[in-house]
DNA sequence: TTGCTCCTCACGTCACGTGAGGTGGC
DNA sequence: TTGCTCCTCACGTCACGTGAGGTGGC
């Protein structure tokens, strides 16, 4: 299986994946942005995970010409929404299940 | 009844209730974060519900240091969980009803 | 008329990005 | 050693805010 969160690209080869200059990832990581990892040897060790954070965080300041403070606060909301939708999405399935014992219930007393 | 959407203040009033120069204030309209409505005149009108999103504007740029396109995002994801929310509630009481219908079904059929 | 409004132009400041320069460990 | 990495400093650019200046209608 494939790790998302393994940390397998160095600053170069990360800067090329997202197609951005390894000085904005420094800048990026100072500002609190992101947080890859390091190696032993203090060298940034970036996931697949990181790097499709980076693109999200690149299409928020390119295409949307969202500051960095704004990408941040925008982030979380939108982490926010994912779980408010994931969280519906469990209370449906709960409420569908109680409807259906109930259903049974009601159905064997007849 | 006070109307929030009554437009009352012309551009002075409004800028001083929010601490803001006027100048900001057409900044913003400009750039597409707010839209007062007009007098016969020309002259902008602020309602209560303008002064309202001018003060969040002022939060996140003052305080948090969002720029004006991240405000606009924020204020579109801040609807949206506001909307999922309101939502989730309505689903709840909807659920709640129709398992309180069958529960009532259940107790009048033993 | 006075004090507001409208608008545009222009400048100062600061965030952001990135090049340069010097360092050190695979 | 070479080519990467690390870091800091410094500069260019642009968004944002706001003052100035000239206009016009209650």
């Amino acid at each position: 299986m494939f790790d998302e969160r393994e940390p397998c690209y160095v600053i170069s080869v990360a800067a090329q994946l997202v197609k951005m200059h390894p000085q904005s990832l420094r800048y990026y990581e100072r500002m609190g942005l992101i947080a890859p990892s390091r190696s032993r040897g203090n060298i940034r060790l970036y996931s697949q995970h990181d790097i499709e954070r980076l693109q999200l965080i690149q299409r928020l300041i390119g295409d949307l010409g969202v500051n960095l403070a704004g990408v941040e606060v925008i982030l979380n909301l939108t982490e926010q929404v994912r779980q408010l939708e994931q969280q519906m999405e469990q209370m449906k399935t709960e409420y569908e299940k109680e409807i259906h014992r109930l259903l049974t219930a009601l159905g064997g007393s007849t």
